[in-house]
DNA sequence: GGCAACATTTTACAAATGTTAAAAAATGAA
DNA sequence: TTCATTTTTTAACATTTGTAAAATGTTGCC
């Protein structure tokens, strides 16, 4: 494992012990498109970093589905509560392309934070990251509009409009399909 | 210092050793409300903790200032991409009310997370409750409307209703001040 | 190809929220 | 208290977005 995720972009600022350490506890795995890797309600026990392939979250409501993350390769993915909270989670987290994924037991993961000091502070930086990425998106919503909202997304994740349905798009976004269908008919 | 911190929440999970290692960088600070702690666009160079009183965050638009922060007693306070990133906020930080507060340097506090294994599971543990309350923050917006949003609101922070305009609850709810008085109107 | 299932757009109408301006109420200082 | 200032509410109207349903487009499979 260790020459495997010495490619990986998050890995990246590790010592090669830390990166060892991390090493004997991660696994590749991969699963098809259209799995459910996380499920709601459920204490997850994993923790994953995406290979390749995209993956949202999603939460379940009465009468809509909203998805309120994207992550390509390179992202992190876990089910918010459990890792924090050792509590069930809110969000499903769906594969929309096969992925492969380096897989870390929870407990693993832990107990490296509980016992190496880089590694902790790297787990830090993760959470740190993540927080940033999530204010700035509730700020956005503040200050832009849907179609404002929906061309930082057109210019962002270019590789996403590819293959994401556009109802999980019109939801990330904080919309309507409809009114993204609106905005996407005035933009030409 | 040591015996100050000892009472509050957010150092209780700490040992002696590590409480004191925070005490003898940490400095007690007093501001009147009205106070503009944190100023946008600026690398701010401390880390804050909240012992009494309560601020708000917020970013100036062109025509309008969302606040999308509150902060009371126990709250950390500081310029998110200061201390992530190293670069300049986007958030000026008011204080509503007399402030009483616990001021650390971030270079200190950055320090001792890479020497001190406990303290960086601490840091660790304050990114990830930040980063999940924003995400409920976000998903909340999605799955609620504004009327419940402000129920919650009331029922979560009753202490904040007294002390806070209402224009400022009004933009981190998401809604204009107009509509907030029309949820209250249908409340009675 | 042709069908079935699903995704996206369009339309018409309804509901929610925004905008602007003015009135009413609350606050704070002299 | 009184006056001036600020905050909050109310009103009328405009705009945006939502809802529901139909029309069109796309995809994959036999």
């Amino acid at each position: 494992m260790y020459s495997q995720l010495k490619n990986i972009e998050i890995f990246k600022p590790l010592s090669n012990e830390a990166l060892e350490k991390l090493a004997a506890v991660s696994k590749r795995v991969e699963h098809q498109k259209g799995t459910i890797l996380i499920y709601a309600d459920k204490i997850e026990p994993y923790f994953y970093i995406l290979e390749s392939g995209i993956a949202r979250a999603y939460s379940d409501g009465e009468n809509q589905q909203i998805t309120f993350w994207f992550g390509q390769s390179g992202a992190v993915l876990f089910s918010f509560n459990s890792y924090i909270n050792n509590g069930p989670g809110y969000e499903n987290i769906e594969l929309l392309e096969n992925c492969s994924l380096i897989q870390i037991r929870l407990t693993d993961l832990f107990s490296l934070y509980d016992q190496h000091l880089e590694i902790a502070n790297w787990g830090r930086k993760i959470a740190e990251q993540e927080l940033i990425a999530t204010e700035r998106r509730l700020i956005d919503r503040a200050f832009k509009g849907a179609a404002e909202r929906y061309q930082d997304f057109l210019d962002q994740s270019p590789r996403l409009i590819k293959s994401v349905a556009l109802k999980h798009i019109a939801s990330y976004l904080g919309v309507t399909q409809v009114t993204l269908s609106r905005i996407r008919a005035a933009h030409k």
